[in-house]
RNA sequence: GGCGCUAUCGUCUAGGGGUUAGGACGGGUGAUUCUCAGUCAUCAAACCGGGGUUCGAAUCCCCGUAGCGCUGCCA
């Protein structure tokens, strides 16, 4: 099997988990998973002032949440690790010495402050087609730069660029694209602190670990040729190159924390579901060919194909990622929604009842607002009134519905309410429906003055659904309190706006 | 500035020389119903511009324009 896929993700824990990186390491994972390959995380740590430990933990965990569970890797060692690269420093600067040493590279002493200046007059002279170092340590004498690494003289190792040639290499996604090497300068390989550029440590690592094809975002594309130059330097074969379309924001633009949300955490923090995210990331410049929109990750493993991945950018739409999540809610087992729910219930402060404390009750109450949801925290916000009697009633629907003449209704209401054997949702309706006949009313004059008693709002599940839930006792005590409240006027009393109960994304 | 990548409804996309240019989100309308959500039905909505090739171009080629990326001892 020496000639199996192997593919690999290869983030730098430099900061958040962004989408983008998410979806590049779903597009690897299905690619792996359809071939039965190996998907492998690789962490690209060589650069040590930019590195945080938070955000490798948050790589981790945001790859689990989403279950795209790497097969070697951190935590999961393989045969061609470690897979940190801060930990194989002595591996790079083995093979930067073996490029020096065959006359493909070359030391480079050159201070920051001379490239720094060195750039600035690049910039006023605005050379046509220039750019980029300007080999100024490339000819050297050898024994010379022997003698001044031997001295101590810091230096950096560069890759002696070829003249006139025609780099090319076959992209999976857009074809054939190719660079004329003197457009591309002597670029650095080993830093002056003896860590590996991520141009070295990319080519070395997917050279020792097998990769068999690239896939990442297109931002590397112009790179490309410099890798393929390091390649052809050690004489290695090529992977599969295939450069990934980025995520843009609504406006165009880079998606980023300024839109809201951007990493994987910040979504699983608004509500979304990792299913749901996982399939809305995957049709974000992939599609099947069919008209297929909601996949199971078995559906999408046999359907993934590369050369259906698009060339083009996507904006991230986030309204259809709702819509999507909301289909993934509304299926769910209410069961593994219990834990994620309660816990948000609980920092709101509204499970001190008897009633709450009952994981039935809170189950029933999860069911009755699931398919009236798009995200979990919207679902455990619109609770509110299962937990605690009504303190207001939403203005418009209650000038509506709790005037005075539903008062002698709520009052007969309660009366049969007492008394009713069957407190279920087809008991309460049979009720209801006999009283509006009996009292030549239609049913709406007795459900929905019902419903604003009881919730405090004009929308919800449905009423002989709500009333079961809530029980006999919550029941009859709101009915009286609204019987209470249209009695003593204070119809006049809340200005508050007719929708103040919307408005729903977790802080 | 140089180099590169990209270009179908507002958004995600299907199609790839001859199609009523299809689907989804969002929007409109209607049905169901106690409200909301859902569901179902239905409507509006697109081939960036200009040249060429061709009997015929959204599709192939060129140019332009726009967006994005790279141009670091960052990844």
């Amino acid at each position: 099997m020496a000639d199996s896929v192997r593919v690999r993700f290869a983030p730098s824990p430099t900061g958040y988990m962004h989408v983008g990186g998410a979806r590049t390491a779903l597009f690897n994972f299905l690619f792996a998973r359809r071939h039965g390959g190996r998907f492998l995380l690789r962490i690209e740590d060589t650069d040590r002032t930019r590195f945080q430990k938070e955000a490798m933990d948050e790589i981790f965990s945001s790859l689990e949440w989403l279950g795209l569970e790497w097969d070697e890797g951190p935590g999961r060692e393989g045969d061609v690790g470690p897979y940190v690269q801060s930990e194989r420093a002595e591996l790079y600067q083995r093979h930067a010495r073996k490029l020096l040493e065959s006359g493909h590279a070359y030391p480079c002493f050159c201070t920051p402050e001379r490239l720094a200046a060195m750039r600035q007059e690049q910039e006023r002279a605005r050379l046509p087609g220039a750019g980029g170092y300007d080999r100024h340590c490339r000819n050297i004498d050898p024994e010379v730069a022997a003698r001044r690494m031997a001295a101590g003289e810091p230096f950096v190792t560069r890759l002696k660029v070829p003249d006139d040639r025609l780099v090319t290499f076959h992209d999976e996604i857009r074809g054939d694209i190719a660079t004329r090497s003197e457009l591309l300068d002597d670029l650095v390989l080993l830093k002056s602190d003896g860590l590996p550029t991520y141009h070295l440590a990319n080519v070395v690592d997917d050279h020792f670990m097998d990769i068999t094809h690239v896939l990442r975002g297109d931002e590397w594309i112009s790179s490309t040729p410099r890798h393929i130059l390091i390649y052809e330097a050690f004489g290695w074969s090529l992977p599969v190159f295939a450069h990934l379309p980025v995520i843009l924001a609504p406006g165009g633009g880079k998606l980023s924390k300024r839109h809201g949300a951007a990493s994987v955490t910040d979504y699983r923090n608004a509500g979304f579901l990792p299913e749901a995210l996982v399939n809305f990331l995957a049709l974000l410049g992939w599609a099947p060919g069919e008209d297929r929109e909601i996949m199971n990750r078995e559906e999408m493993i046999a359907a993934f194909e590369l050369a259906r991945v698009s060339a083009k950018a996507s904006v991230f739409d986030e309204q259809k990622l709702e819509w999507m999540n909301g289909q993934y809610l509304a299926r769910r087992d209410p069961q593994t929604l219990l834990e994620p729910v309660t816990m948000i219930w609980r920092e709101k402060g509204w499970l001190e009842s008897e009633a709450a404390a009952d994981p039935d009750y809170r189950l029933a109450v999860i069911q009755l607002l699931q398919p009236r949801s798009r995200k979990i925290t919207e679902l455990a916000e619109q609770a509110a009134y299962f937990f605690n009697d009504p303190q207001e009633y939403e203005a418009k629907p209650a000038r509506k519905h709790l005037r005075a003449e539903a008062a002698p209704r709520l009052r007969r209401l309660v009366e049969e309410l007492e008394s009713l054997t069957a407190f279920s949702a087809t008991g309460l309706e049979n009720l209801y429906r006999r009283l509006a006949e009996e009292m030549a009313l239609s049913a709406g004059k007795l459900i929905h003055p019902t419903r604003l008693a009881l919730s405090g709002v004009g929308h919800g599940p449905g009423l002989f659904e709500l009333m079961e839930t809530l029980g006999r006792a919550a029941t009859l005590r709101r009915m009286r309190a609204a019987l209470e409240w249209i009695v003593t006027g204070e119809e006049e009393s809340p200005p508050e706006s007719p929708d103040s109960a919307q408005k729903g994304d977790g802080q």
